[in-house]
DNA sequence: TCATCCCTGTGG
DNA sequence: CCACAGGGATGA
């Protein structure tokens, strides 16, 4: 679930309790196999914490602790064992952060570093997005989903910037105009910012929680994403939903075009 | 670039 | 029962 600004706001919350504190212990709880945390020496100092796409890295001496949330993790930081699957614990003197998972689709592992195939970061600098777009034959919603590509963005926000944007999900990445494709890159780190701002977004059935337990806010400024048949808030036609790259995609049919 | 799978739960 | 859920790796 959680995408770039929900990963962002897990970080920025975990950094003050976690970085430059010495980590005691793992426990893995759910019987599952965690790649290379049998080469983890315990205590290690947690030197730095960071996000890059949606991965969550704990950089160790020596190493570093990956962690993808996926679909229904959540990282929660308490001296008790929160309520759910709980399939990790990281032991700090003065608390824990507990992974705890429903799905269990998330993912962590133990390497000597952390090397990706990530594309660049959606709130750096973005001038490379004109020749990366014109390259690609893809549905634009389906571009920016590919972390690849472009990483971080997710269902929710790949939907949400492009109504930013006035574009219709469906076009191929190479059919914007430079124009649309300036629009676009504006789009982009506005959305993740506000979403940022606002400590991502929890809908109703949705497990994202802050380390805190606190839920999100950004549901409540969301302007298509799961608002089927409602009205746009801008132009009042129903939004529509669409099957996209094999996901749900939300968009008013009247304003992207 | 799509279907399929991973895993579990919920809602229609 | 089936469809779907904010992710992503994989193989055709």
């Amino acid at each position: 679930m959680p995408e770039l600004p929900e990963v962002e706001t897990i970080v920025r919350a975990l950094r003050p309790r976690v970085q430059g504190r010495r980590l005691l212990g793992v426990d893995v709880l759910d019987p599952v196999l965690i790649p290379g945390l049998d080469g983890l020496s315990i205590p290690s100092r947690v030197r730095k914490t960071s996000r890059r796409g949606k991965y969550i890295l704990l950089e160790l001496e020596p190493g570093v602790l990956l962690v993808h949330l996926r679909m229904s993790g959540r990282l929660l930081w308490g001296k008790t064992p929160p309520e759910g699957r709980i399939r990790l614990v990281l032991r700090f003197a003065h608390g824990n952060v507990y992974l705890v998972d429903q799905r269990r689709l998330a993912q962590v592992k133990y390497l000597p570093r952390f090397e990706d195939g990530l594309g660049p970061e959606p709130l750096g600098d973005l001038s490379w997005l004109p020749q990366a777009l014109a390259r690609s034959r893809m549905p634009i919603k389906g571009w920016l989903l590919d972390q690849r590509k472009i990483a971080g963005i997710g269902n929710i926000y790949a939907s949400e910037i492009l109504f930013r944007a006035g574009i219709d999900p469906h076009r191929p990445a190479n059919s914007l105009t430079p124009k649309e494709v300036g629009v676009l890159a504006r789009a982009i780190p506005k959305v993740l910012t506000e979403a940022i701002a606002g400590k991502g977004t929890t809908l109703a059935d949705s497990e994202y929680r802050q380390p805190t337990g606190e839920l999100g806010g950004f549901q409540l400024r969301l302007s298509v994403y799961g608002r089927a048949g409602k009205p746009c808030p801008v132009c009042q036609t129903p939004i529509r939903r669409a099957k996209i790259s094999g996901r749900s995609t939300y968009f008013c049919p009247s304003c992207q075009t």
